[in-house]
DNA sequence: AATATAACGAGAAAAATATCACGATAGGTG
DNA sequence: CACCTATCGTGATATTTTTCTCGTTATATT
């Protein structure tokens, strides 16, 4: 049987995308209205895209005027619940993990490190900002004491998918996965990869298709 | 006039996006052989799409045995220039710039950091693993010298606009952001951003989009 | 108050991308 | 050696996404 009845708008997911990138936009911006030309400008994007985008949110523009930043802002928020305080925790207390953990803008969108773990020793019971620490047998404890919904891997890529798996039974249920290899997770598991190597492709694939254009053209000018 | 001639074969976006996980997961396989199936199963995507992104490639599969692991990887070393060195220089020294220099899998990319520059006084003269942190005076000096490529902006989002001027100025084509800010710059500059808040909403909505479900779901179990 | 115009929303058209369907072939099996 | 089947490559079809077009409306101007 077919299911009847409200299906949920589903967002197109490059839409998603770029509703990220006015996000940030409206976030930085200090105009009191902007105009999907200026947005689509900033962003390099045309201008009906931004406007067929901003109709998947209730926030209308108004002709002459643009759309409300404040209104436009407060609505993305929701959309991506970032006033939904999440708990999180963060395994590897590494450089990149330190890292995090000193990242202030966390705050502003409703993350918060409760704990940080490792399994190295000599890190064990050392303070990051302040918070100690922990081994890993503290785990599970801390994911329900704390009803932690995140678990965020920064530890070497060997051993990232033995942590996955330890947050897992832990009962956590999403991973931000800095570690730079594919976790394998059950399907009520998402991930979110922030894995450096596949920007570092990006990079460098910039840099070959520079030099083919180079290459090509020969001494020629460009533009 | 139309330029006539041999124009070079566009990959599109999305199947490039797909290409640099077909690569890592080829790094990471250590099987021989290996078909579109497991390709797709492996990234949760469909094995005619496998196949069709890799007509754009010149390796082909063969009927019973799938794509040679060690071509196909070649290939997509190639495609991204991964054997190339490209010379990068970092600015900023503080905890994430720190946790870069420390990676240990640029070499395997062809990345090499060259410097590492901070305007702190109390940084400058530090060591980061065996890279003195260099004052940015000395910018423009270690560019020209090294034939510096690339430029990664690790600093503050305030201070993020002004270091990439400084390294336009010094002739850097090519920045990597990891600062939580869009850059202006010239056209013929790329940027590519790491930037943590996009992800960090991709996480928030994942979220989001679990809750939701969960209230409309009601006490119903899924699956 | 009438007019002009900047900017919007939305449906239609076009372009890009993903999926399907199927014929071809390499290698295994009897 | 002939057949079987897993897997490929590719042209056809379907779907998704982007761009175009145009009618509408809020504000400014005379």
């Amino acid at each position: 049987m077919l299911q009847e009845g409200k299906e949920p708008i589903v967002i197109p997911k490059p839409t998603l995308e770029r509703l990220k990138l006015y996000h940030r936009l409206l976030v930085e911006t200090d105009q009191k209205h902007i105009s999907s030309e200026e947005i689509a400008k900033s962003l390099g994007l045309n201008a009906e895209q931004v406007r067929k985008d901003l109709t998947f949110l209730k926030t209308m523009g108004k002709p002459k005027v643009g759309y409300h930043v404040e209104t436009l802002r407060q609505e993305l928020d929701e959309l991506f619940g970032v006033k939904n305080t999440t708990k999180v925790i963060l395994v590897g207390a590494g450089h990149l993990g330190k890292a995090l953990v000193n990242y202030p803008g966390f705050g502003n969108y409703g993350i918060e490190i409760v704990a940080v773990f490792d399994n190295d020793p000599e890190k064990i019971g050392t303070y990051i900002k302040d918070l100690v620490v922990l081994s890993m047998d503290n785990l599970c404890r801390v994911v329900k004491r704390f009803k932690v919904e995140i678990g965020i891997i920064c530890v070497p890529k060997d051993s990232a998918q033995q942590v996955a798996d330890q947050l897992i039974s832990c009962g956590i249920k999403g991973i931000w996965n800095f570690a730079p290899t594919r976790l394998n997770v059950p399907n009520d598991v998402f991930v979110v990869d922030e894995d450096i190597t596949q920007s570092l492709l990006t990079v460098k694939h910039f840099l070959e298709l520079r030099k083919q254009k180079i290459e090509r053209n020969g001494e020629r000018r460009e533009e």
